[in-house]
Formats: structure tokens, C-alpha cells, sequence
DNA sequence: CGGTACATTGAAGGGGCTCAATCCACGTGG
DNA sequence: CCACGTGGATTGAGCCCCTTCAATGTACCG
């Protein structure tokens, strides 16, 4: 039953990334093979495996094919926080994997299919196919900008708009991806996982949802979370401001 | 009294950022030339006064060359989420500066001299100075890596452990360009401040802080830090892995 | 001297935590 | 087919950390 590492599989014509960094620079052909050949040799990672544990060292910039991943530190008395939730599409490692040794660990939330660029091929992508180059260098710009509103939830908001930001961000991220219809998704994610990702515990995580779901807001049943009135949850969650158009790249790096 | 914008300055042989990234890869006569050439046009920022306003305009990457400065985002009801604090060397305004409009506000805490790297300037050294180019890469990788440390500050932290941990990273951040002694430095922050970078309220920072000094762990009087036992203070904020070396840069980065 | 900015301290309240019990869905083995 | 174990969600009771509100103190400055 246990899913076998380094398993190969065959490549998708229009993996995640390639979808999401078209959005955002045209990509040449050429650039879309290059793009396709990196993401080749797969790795097949089985539910609450790890993919990376903290110190020990990347093979490359890895990127998510399919399936959640999440990073997370624990600290010595067993409190966790989740620091990001990697889609289908994202890099995973960022910033940890341009160090030494890795600064945070990664684990699969459920199965999941990664590959690898060696870094290697990466540096060499700023002089071989710099809009490439620039494309993934402006989705770390993103992946920082989600850090940040991250640390606005957890430091400044209640637990009521929290939960309500959160889903919405899911919403929203997924389906620029495809992975969620107009007001709904599958949830992959468990309450203690919810809670270590915005600094509360289960129990309050579950009287949250209830509350939003007593206010016709939310509904999350059997894995499937619909949102309900996504603009009256927008409100509550002071979520306007996170359009997808404020993370407009400058045009200098659109066209570079 | 209030500081003129725009005013020039002459440039100083090692800036912190020259230091700061001299001490990741060892910059040849050349590059250093064109670090000092690119930090020549300064702008001068009065206490107080906003460096850049969410939803502007960006000119170029911004350095900060003296003083203080914060990023921050305001909520609609007045909550304020101090998302990081920079000190000389630092970049302004990553990942913000990348995206069409400002994500963030950044305000001068104190007096700044700040320069600005143009971006057709930046994307040039990605061909013509690729070492460099990686140094600035490295840099925003160790910005991103310090949000996930606040991050786990303020969502798994008490009030204590985060003040604790607060002063330590401010401590060892000084100290490497050369801005605080063995076990104090000049503390540029109000504790208004403090507690909107750490999610807490001011009588809080306040009560904590006597916390601390009641306990001889740190003293803070007239704007001047001092740690006093900071083995004892390091255990409180689970400090011993935000040790430098943890952001040593990957061999094949550094070599580039 | 009065004004401003910041730090301190107290009292009272609440939001979220801990601890613990219960429930439910599901899979597994007898 | 049912008993049982397991992982996750739910709910309740009590409490404590931190907030809010407010007053006071203090240094500095025009």
C-alpha cells in the first residue's frame, strides 16, 4: 500500500506550473519544453510521508505536481505552525532549499507527485531562457506576498476572520488552478491542520466553522467546503484588498 | 526641520549593503564599484515620513542605506500588522516592489538614507553580474526565511518567548553590520511598535518587558538594550536555531 | 509652562486555551 | 455481520492570557 519513491511517470502536456507561469509571461514553445522536460522524472510521495526534513538537504527546487504539501516548524514542546500550504503548481522550499540545509520540514498532506530542478539548471535558466528565469523568480515574489498577509491574519485578526481569510484564500488559489468550481472545493485539510496553520487550537477551529456555518457563510461537509456567500465572507475577512489583480507583475518583468 | 527629499549625498566607500553581501560572496574590486555606483543617488527621509504608500508606485528596488524603516499593512478598523523591520543593508520593499502597485507601506522610523536600484539596472545583472544578481537573490531568500520566523513568533509563541525572541534576532541582526555591541544596542522602537510587529497590545509589551527585567533577563533604558543573560533569554525564546549558520548559502549559489 | 509622545500600572472583561467526554465515519479482523 | 480501534469533529466547563479602557507618570521640547 505504501506508494514507491522515485517512481517515474508519464508527463502531462500542461502540468500546473506550466498553466500558472503562462498566466502570467506568454511562453514560447521552446520555453513550454524546457518547462516540460524539467518536470519529467517525477517523485510519487505517499500521504503524511515526509518530502523534506528540516536539516537535511535539498536535491533542487522542487516543484508540486499534484496532491498538498505542507511546511511547518515544531518547536521543543510539540506546538506546530504550519508556515504555507503548497497547491499543485507551487514551488516547494522556498527560501529553506537555497540554504545549506533545509530550514523547514515538509510533509505530504496527501499523496503527492513532485519533481525536482537541479539548481544547476536553474541558474543556468537567468542566462539561457531569462523569461523563464523571470517567471519563477516573480512567483517567489507571490509566495513571499502570501507570507505576509499570511502574518497579518495570524498576528491582527480574530479567529472568526481568520478562519473566514483562510478559506477564502484557498478558494481562490485553487481555483486559479482549476481545483475548485465557482463557490466550493474539496477540503484536504484537517482542523488541526487549520488551526496549526492559523495559531489556534482544534477545539476553537471547530466552534469557528460552526459559527460561520450558523450564519449561512460557510458549509464544510464530508470534505467539501462551499462558500456560501462568498461576499459576505469578503467583508468579514477584509478580504477585498486580495484580489488576484493586486499581484500584477510590473511589466518590466512581464516582458523581459 | 523637516528633511529635504531627493537631496544628494556623497557616497561612503562600504555601505552595509556592500558589507552585508561582501560577507556571503567575496566581491571582486569590479562589482563593488558598481555597488557603490548604484547606491550613489540617495534620498534623504525625514522620521515619520512615508517611504512608499500601498498601492503606489515603486521606482526601483530600494536600499536602505541608514536608518530604520518599517513595512506594515493597516486594517480597516485601525489594527496595524508591522510585517518586517528594516535595518541598514536591508532592501525595501520586497516582494512588494515586484508587483505593479505597492502591496505594503513602508514608513522611516528614523531618519533614512535610502538609494534605489532601477529595475532595468537589476535585470541587467542577472547577464552582466551574475554573482551579484545571486547575492540579491540570496538576500531575498534570508528576508523570506526571517517571515517565516515571525510567522511562528506570532501564531505559536506567548507574549513572553516572542518579546524574548524579538530582541534576540534584533540583537544579532545589528551585530552583523556592526551596529550593537556584545549584549546591547540602541533600541529605535517604541513599544507600539513592538507590539504591532508581535500581535500584542502596548500595556502588554510594557508589562512583558518588566517581565524580563524583573527576572534580569534584559533591561531597557533611554533607548539603549541590554541583554543581560542572553543564554537564559535564548532558551525562554527557543533561540539556538536561528543561529546564523542555518542561512549559510548553498556552495553552488555562493560560486556562481 | 503647557503640550506631546511614550511608558507604566490597575481593574475588569473576554476570547481563546486546556482538559475531557462524546460522537461519528470508516476500516479491519474475528 | 458485528465488535472494535482509529482518526477526526464536536461540545462543554473552567480558566488564564491578553485586551480594553483609563488613569498616572515621565521625559522632552517649543
Amino acid at each position: 500500500m505504501a506508494p514507491q519513491p522515485s517512481q517515474a511517470r508519464q508527463p502531462c502536456l500542461a502540468t500546473p506550473l506550466t498553466r500558472k507561469l503562462a498566466q502570467l509571461v506568454p511562453l514560447t514553445a521552446g520555453e513550454i519544453a524546457v518547462l516540460r522536460d524539467v518536470q519529467s522524472a517525477t517523485r510519487l510521495i505517499g500521504r503524511n510521508r515526509e518530502i523534506i526534513s528540516e536539516g537535511r538537504k535539498y536535491d533542487g527546487l522542487l516543484v508540486l505536481i499534484e496532491g498538498v504539501s505542507i511546511r511547518y516548524r515544531v518547536l521543543h514542546d510539540g506546538r506546530r505552525q504550519v508556515l504555507n500550504i503548497a497547491l499543485p503548481g507551487d514551488f516547494i522550499g522556498f527560501p529553506g532549499c537555497f540554504f545549506e540545509h533545509a530550514l523547514y520540514s515538509i510533509t505530504a498532506m496527501t499523496d503527492c507527485v513532485v519533481s525536482a530542478i537541479p539548481f544547476a539548471q536553474l541558474l543556468g535558466f537567468f542566462e539561457t531562457r531569462p523569461r523563464l528565469a523571470a517567471a519563477i523568480f516573480w512567483s517567489f515574489s507571490c509566495e513571499a506576498a502570501m507570507y505576509a498577509e499570511h502574518l497579518i491574519d495570524v498576528g491582527r485578526r480574530s479567529a472568526l476572520e481568520r478562519v473566514a481569510h483562510f478559506l477564502l484564500e484557498l478558494l481562490t488559489r485553487l481555483q486559479t488552478i482549476g481545483l475548485a468550481e465557482e463557490r466550493s472545493y474539496h477540503m484536504p485539510l484537517t482542523q488541526e491542520l487549520i488551526g496549526d496553520a492559523l495559531g489556534l487550537s482544534v477545539p476553537h477551529v471547530s466552534r469557528t466553522l460552526k459559527q460561520l456555518r450558523e450564519q449561512d457563510l460557510v458549509a464544510i461537509e464530508s470534505q467539501r467546503a462551499v462558500i456560501k456567500n462568498v461576499e459576505a465572507l469578503s467583508r468579514l475577512a477584509d478580504f477585498e484588498r486580495t484580489n488576484l489583480s493586486r499581484f500584477h507583475l510590473r511589466d518590466q518583468f512581464a516582458k523581459s
